[in-house]
DNA sequence: CATGAATGAGGCTTCATTCAT
DNA sequence: GATGAATGAAGCCTCATTCAT
């Protein structure tokens, strides 16, 4: 669906430096100033490229925009995807893609305001992001449930529940601090995930990875 | 802070009706079509007055969208304030204030949006309204674990984990779906909520609020 | 139909003539340099007032000139009906019409190029504009028709024939030469239409006005 | 004067072909939508060439246009010519020439557009068009006069007014209703060319050309 | 208190044309 | 001969805000 990545594409190597940059420097300057006080002319201004060119790689100043959400989405599925595979415990998968999403986060701050913003830009956008991420999230707890490493509970729920809290420790450090997480903070988190997933009479208290197991996918944060 | 309530207040009983009268037609339209896309003309002639009329009144856009965050986060917390007020197990409070959170929002689905996007236009106004929220919720939350209530952790992470769960529930079943949550996610949300908070050893499972304890004020999600 | 009036008309007698002001630059514009070449701040220049004031009464370039061709037309359709009401002879009505028309034209110049391009900027206009017009000619051709005093023949034919010449005799002499069509051109028109509509047998040769008869409106040119 | 096929003329075969790719799709599209709503992008881009190529053979965007509107204005004369050539009565040769003129516009429905537009977008050769068709039908016109054929008028107002009544006739029908106009229509036509052509007391009701007498090339409609 | 007119800066986008390969 | 990239001027329109009445 919304996954096409739309747009005249570039047929030489010289568009596809050009578009590059244009898209990292909207990265920077809709993740730093927003959407709304980031001009399409201080785009190029900075990009090095005159107004012009930037309509010969996008459509509009909203299609740029959505270009970056579905990248962000593809690059931080990815990166999680790679820290998680291979990981038995489900419980450890969650905690691991938690981390992963917060070490994103900070190495892309701009991340944050960009993919919140877009409820506002392109509400059908941000949705699919949102859903297609709790989706993979909600079908690995699932698993985890079937193979009794997690407690029966409605999995969506519990997937946009983490989703939140990781979101907004996001927000918290990343975005208004401006720094990864303290320890006592990833700690908390971690003892919280366990308590949240955990069937009863097992560890709460575990502080690492349980006992291996099914293997599994799973979407990590938000 | 923030808090003042500013801009040229009314002084007859005709004028602040018109004030009145503009504050909500703004919510209205801030609320379904979002700040940007919500004209200054639009919300005047929605409220039957001319566009002079309401610089008559506040000082520009930004300010009136600011009187209703403001607004918005007063009425929150009164409403949670009154519903949470008398009990006493902590993890009941928690579990009445992010219910009450969740009433709240449905019957004013506007909130999410106005409040969520005053990152955009006031960061330093949103950051105020989750501080302060997350404060006196980290409060409540240490007051439980010294009354041995709640497990012991950094209270402020706690308190931004359950704003982000509640907030995330509240988008995913308010806003996109246009209702309150089902019984099936809110039993999950209790069961959340406790498994976070419970001491170790203590109720996992126990459905409902635990022994009375120290009553205390606590904010409720987000 | 398009007669809409459309826009936001004045309510004030200072709006009413910024608006007027407006129509009567755009007419002059439009009329001389044509809808693309004329901008709007060329308009709003020469009106002497800001851009901004021109959305205040026209929704967009496009619309201002609409309603130059609606009121073009509401104009020539009364100048001609005033100079023919009370004429007895239909093929008297027809001349004093289309000579009328020849004098409306000489007096607007830009009437032409204004109605005449509307076909590119507004084709439904356009046609609606000549079929109107063609709609009262012929209906007066018609009753000339019933009367005796015009010979039977296709009625609409033979409108758009007589606009069509008086069209093309204005652009020749009119907008090529800037003057008033030379008596002989008037002279070799009247006995083309004398000609054209005469019944067999009567006035091919007749210089002037036949019998009275029933009068009648009728339209006149194009 | 216009007449010169000015532009960078292709050496090759290939180019050759590239050029007249470019000239049908111009047609077509300037045609169908105009001048202004057709950019090069556009004729390129269904023609299947890149933006470059269009300027290998067309100085500008005008000039292609006026190369259509040289090549249009040929080709009707030419088709004319070919069905005039031979008849003898003057006013035969017009009315062949009316219905030729009509039947070609229906065949190349873009020719009403493309002259037509002309006079916004190079005024010049919009009035070179014409003139030099109204040149040509009125010496014919007067050829038939010195022979009796036709009643003594001034020629050049005659010559407007007759492609004045096709140019009507063929928007009415062709353009509007994309059709060749019914028999009633074409025989109003017929008996409004011979009323007006005819020497008094000659035949106003003649169904057919009269006698045969002085061949001459002559213009047909507009 | 209320209004309607006026403003003007600025934003997004289009598009004919040029150029290096 | 053909291409795709790049340009930059210019145009239309929006909109928060000010002002005189």
């Amino acid at each position: 669906m919304q996954t096409t990545t739309s747009s005249k594409r570039p047929r030489t190597a010289r568009g596809e430096a050009t578009r590059q940059k244009l898209l990292e420097t909207a990265e920077a300057l809709f993740g730093t100033r927003g959407f709304h006080a980031t001009g399409v002319a201080d785009i190029t201004r900075k990009s090095g490229v005159s107004q012009g060119t930037f309509y010969v790689y996008f459509d509009s100043k909203e299609e740029i925009f959505r270009e970056l959400v579905r990248d962000l989405s593809r690059r931080l599925r990815a990166a999680i995807q790679a820290r998680v595979s291979g990981i038995g415990s489900r419980l450890e998968v969650e905690e691991v893609g938690l981390r992963t999403f917060l070490e994103f986060a900070a190495a892309h701050r701009n991340l944050y305001r960009i993919v919140f913003e877009s409820q506002f830009i392109d509400p059908d956008l941000f949705r699919w992001y949102y859903e297609r991420m709790a989706e993979g999230y909600a079908r690995g707890l699932e698993r985890g449930m079937r193979a009794g490493q997690v407690r029966e509970q409605h999995a969506e729920t519990l997937a946009y529940c983490l989703m939140g809290a990781a979101h907004f420790l996001g927000m918290r450090w990343v975005v208004w601090e401006g720094r990864e997480p303290p320890p006592e903070v990833m700690d908390t988190l971690r003892s919280f995930i366990l308590a949240a997933l955990s069937p009863p009479g097992k560890g709460e208290v575990v502080a690492r990875g349980g006992a291996g197991e099914v293997p599994g996918r799973s979407g990590g944060g938000g």
